[in-house]
DNA sequence: CGTCGCATTGATATCGCTCAAATCCGGTGG
DNA sequence: CCACCGGATTTGAGCGATATCAATGCGACG
């Protein structure tokens, strides 16, 4: 998915590799739920996995969406237990690498425990982001932070990598909201839609 | 101010100590902005900085409040730039130390590459849960998800660091709105305010 | 073919934002 | 000591953007 966390699993030792686990789960399971003692992380190989806490009606509340390529479980490392549930959302297959082993290769792998640091400043940045996203009032508003962010090159192009539903989650919006929002930045060509292709539009402002 | 970050900032090795420098700013000076290199992190001793951004309007959007024992600046460790600005709120002074220091004790000194490896796990946990809050529609919703994460006790107990109108800022609502909303959960008894301290009612359930 | 989930659109309700104004409080200077 | 000022706190009124409910079409899949 993104550089560093590419970059990242790429480069993961072999002692680790040697040790990851392989699992296949199917939809509705629950990897590890809030509470359970910290046993390893994971690697998404194929499918999706959501970092997800429930409210108090039963209401889901994605932190985050873990799909191919993505790293999850990572801020459990020093934690004796999850802090979230991560329940699969579409038949997945998954790498599972046994924390204590993690664990003593920071205490002794220099090179590794500072790929490790910057994957957690990357995913600071990210979340923050995601926070400054949140704080914004505007609909539009929150689509043209995202595509400025999360978008690549000076256009902010994007392809989704889901649907617009689950898009619409990440915005923190009802999903017929962002449908309606998306018509009318269109229309006034504040962006382009091709397909699940996302384009800002001439008026390439700065933030 | 929290645990993890006081623990992290009391055993700070003594190089790092020396090395750091003293400052002094008024209110509205700018301690970086968004693209300056990197070339210290800081920990406030008095007063706030706000990290933030400001949207095309130029309305600020506060990513973090630093107050006394903060430290800031700590994602930009790895980078060359900051990716913010970091603005001075009242009367402040602060402590900055280089970040090549940093770079190389991470490098060499394990003990304190695990600190702060848990120093930016727990900021990670930090942003995320703001996220699961920013994702609640409802203000009274926000309010209790607040106290309940960041409160104190099983009660979510908590003295408010600043202004009622800062904490609004947290939440991500207009202050007018926030003022009605405790009003409302005290008249129906959510909560319990004494002063600048903030309390939830008898019906603490989960999350 | 039937079912399921996504995409889309419409109608309506509601919550929070905005604008406005009054009060309070601490600090500051005369 | 008092007048004044800026900022926080509060309350009111009205509006508007988004959520919600509802219905339909569509494509994938078994």
């Amino acid at each position: 998915m993104a550089s560093e966390q590419s970059d990242f699993l790429e480069s993961l030792p072999r002692v680790l590799r040697d040790a990851a686990q392989s699992f296949e789960f199917d939809k509705g399971a629950a990897i590890f739920r809030q509470g359970d003692p910290v046993w390893a992380m994971f690697v998404v190989l194929r499918g999706q996995v959501r970092l997800c806490r429930f409210g108090r009606d039963g209401e889901e509340i994605v932190l985050r969406c873990a799909r191919r390529g993505d790293l999850f479980g990572e801020v459990a490392l020093d934690s004796a237990c999850y802090q979230g549930n991560a329940i699969v959302f579409e038949p997945t297959h998954l790498q599972a690498y046994p924390v204590q082993l993690f664990r003593d290769l920071l205490d002794h792998d220099a090179v590794f425990a500072r790929q490790w640091r910057m994957l957690l400043s990357w995913q600071l940045r990210k979340a923050r982001a995601r926070i400054e996203r949140l704080a914004l009032k505007r609909a539009a508003e929150r689509v043209r932070h995202y595509l400025l962010t999360e978008g690549s090159g000076p256009a902010g192009e994007l392809e989704l990598a889901g649907s617009l539903k689950e898009f619409a989650r990440e915005l923190g919006l009802a999903h017929e909201t962002l449908y309606r929002t998306l018509r009318e930045m269109e229309s006034r060509s504040e962006i382009e839609r091709v397909g699940k292709l996302l384009r800002l539009g001439r008026k390439t402002q700065c933030l």
